[in-house]
RNA sequence: GGGCCCGUAGCUCAGCGGCAGAGCAGCGGACUUUUAAUCCGAUGGUCGUGGGUUCGAAUCCCACCGGGCCCCCCA
């Protein structure tokens, strides 16, 4: 990609350690040295090659980490992703010509190196190398060995920065993608089969959140990034699917926060056939299966909170719980007029005229009763205003048939008896779409063709939902939700930081 | 979007109205069992950006950019 020489910045200590190393390169490619070859074969793990006895012949690659010269003995620190392990040049193994190549070396390059275990007087396992060859020449410096990178800033720009001065900082990614492994070994197990559906729609449905709009050139159409998966799944279940799952990448235009990310992995099933309790003694198992073979453990810690996924889980009944703790009977207010000011009364300022019945109850519910419910439960019987896409239930038409999963005050999976009365269904749209022209940019919008699909009838279906990446925060104790992504959003950065006018300059030449 | 805090060398950090500092890394040198090796020497700055106050600003004030935490909001 670079064409030549890059043109230094003038004035600053990156652009003289980045000329020295450029000098380097330049010396290797004179002394015939590829400073870039295509590969080191033969390689085994560092990891593998430290559980063998002393006095073996092993040949390791990685990334030099540490440099101790010692005129006539070098000791290095090589690393790569199974471990690391210390290395020994002598002068008078390499003999002088290859030991005066160690001066082309730097902290950050990779090489790959061939020699033969020992322990040292102080016990530090070594490989006194024989040869060595040069993989790749680093031409920045790594940060700081003792301190490692330490401004978060600079830690979500630079990702990878932070593994190679935080190498602990990978295994995250590594568990989820055990975590994301298990979860579909135990779905396929249960004989649900994984679909692929669109994320670029005309109309993007299935949960309330502001999507984000793309253009397609040629169709000279607007699109939505989908917000969920829910009506593509429905869609497939109309069709005679009857156990699908999908785990899928959703956009949501909505602000940054701890718990909250623009994009993220949204895991969805839909079982034909299964009613509610069938459900949630799937999602029982589905929860313990895949923790207990991800974590090796039932029981995880959340900050201060112990949580214990143990089957069976309590259930909690979302009337009963806004009777308990905040003294509100639900039946008594069934209009947003009558709840508005029980509302203002809780101190929540975002209540204002104009919301729907729905969103009030929902605005109470997260600022004033779910915090309080931290061991993984079942929260069921919502009403039926804030699920425009579950069955009522036929004892008590004002609720659903949902259940919820709670963790740790936060909602982490969400599961229905779907809604499959086309009428029914039509009608809680259009109460949405009322919503959404009286300001509510989250509600949902009318969707025409996922109606009609639903008129060709859908069978009874139980349907399933949660956010990986929520669901895996709460598992690892992660403080923060883009702690368990490799690469979370940032804003552009300043194009006039020192930093950015180097790289700058780099690219340019 | 609101409140509080932060931004100084590639990295980690001092300095907080009077000459821009240290450690690591890098450069030159010594050193053949070190462990953040050690020792000697030389070097390195748009103090986030712009404006203002002042004889004088990294330091005080304002705006902007970026970040962190707490609210708020969509799993």
């Amino acid at each position: 990609m670079s064409r030549q020489q890059p043109k230094e910045p003038s004035t600053s200590r990156l652009a003289e350690v980045r000329a020295a190393r450029l000098q380097k390169l330049q010396r290797l490619r004179e002394l015939g040295v590829d400073p870039y070859p295509a590969t080191f074969e033969a390689r085994q793990p560092i990891g593998e090659a430290r559980e063998k006895a002393p006095g073996t012949e092993v040949r390791v690659a990685g990334r030099l980490v540490l440099w101790r010269r010692h005129g006539g003995s070098t000791f290095a620190t090589l690393r790569d992703q199974s471990g690391q392990v210390q290395l020994q040049f002598r002068r008078d193994a390499l003999g002088p010509d290859r030991y005066e190549l160690l001066k082309l070396l730097d902290v950050g390059d990779f090489i790959g190196i061939e020699g033969s275990l020992f322990t040292t007087r102080t016990g530090e396992l070594t490989v006194e190398v024989r040869q060595f060859a040069v993989l790749t020449k680093a031409l920045r410096p790594l940060p700081e060995k003792w301190h490692g990178l330490t401004d978060p800033e600079t830690r979500v720009r630079k990702r990878h920065l932070t593994f190679i001065s935080d190498p602990g900082e990978m295994e995250m990614l590594v568990k989820r993608a055990q975590f994301v492994h298990n979860i579909r070994a135990f779905l396929e197990g249960e004989g649900f089969v994984e679909v692929a559906t669109p994320a670029l729609e005309r109309i993007p449905g299935g949960a309330e959140a502001e999507p984000f709009v793309t253009h397609h050139a040629a169709l000279d159409t607007d699109f939505y990034l989908r917000i969920s998966l829910e009506l593509a799944h429905k869609r497939l279940i109309v069709g005679g699917f009857e156990r699908i799952y999908e785990i899928g990448r959703v956009f949501r235009n909505e602000g940054l926060g701890r718990e909250y990310l623009q994009e993220f992995d949204l895991l969805e099933f839909y079982w034909a056939y299964a009613d509610l309790p069938a459900l949630k003694r799937l999602v029982e198992r589905f929860y313990a299966t895949v923790i207990q073979e991800t974590f090796g453990t039932l029981r995880l810690t959340y900050g201060e909170d112990a949580l214990d996924f143990t089957p069976p889980w309590p259930e909690t009944d979302y009337l009963e719980l806004f009777r308990q703790k905040a003294g509100i009977d639900l039946h008594q207010y069934p209009t947003a007029e009558s709840l508005l000011p029980v509302a203002r009364k809780l101190d929540i300022p975002e209540a204002v005229s104009g919301l729907g019945r729905g969103r009030l109850i929902d605005l109470i519910y997260k600022r004033v009763i779910r915090p309080t419910l931290i061991q993984p439960q079942f929260l069921v019987n919502h009403p039926v205003d804030i699920s425009p896409l579950a069955k009522r239930d036929p004892k008590d038409p004002i609720r659903v048939q949902r259940l919820q999963v709670l963790i740790a005050g936060s909602e982490v999976g969400n599961g229905f008896a779907e809604l499959n009365d086309p009428l029914d269904q039509r009608a809680r749209f259009e109460e949405q779409q009322r919503l959404r022209e009286a300001g509510d940019r989250e509600a949902q919008m009318l969707d025409e063709e996922f109606l009609e699909a639903l008129e060709y009838g859908m069978p009874p279906t139980a349907g399933f939902g949660v956010s990986i990446e929520r669901w895996l925060m709460y598992l690892t104790n992660s403080p923060a939700i883009r702690d368990v992504v490799a690469f979370p959003l940032t804003r552009p950065a300043a194009s006039s930081s020192p930093t950015e006018e180097a790289d700058k300059d780099s690219r340019e030449a």
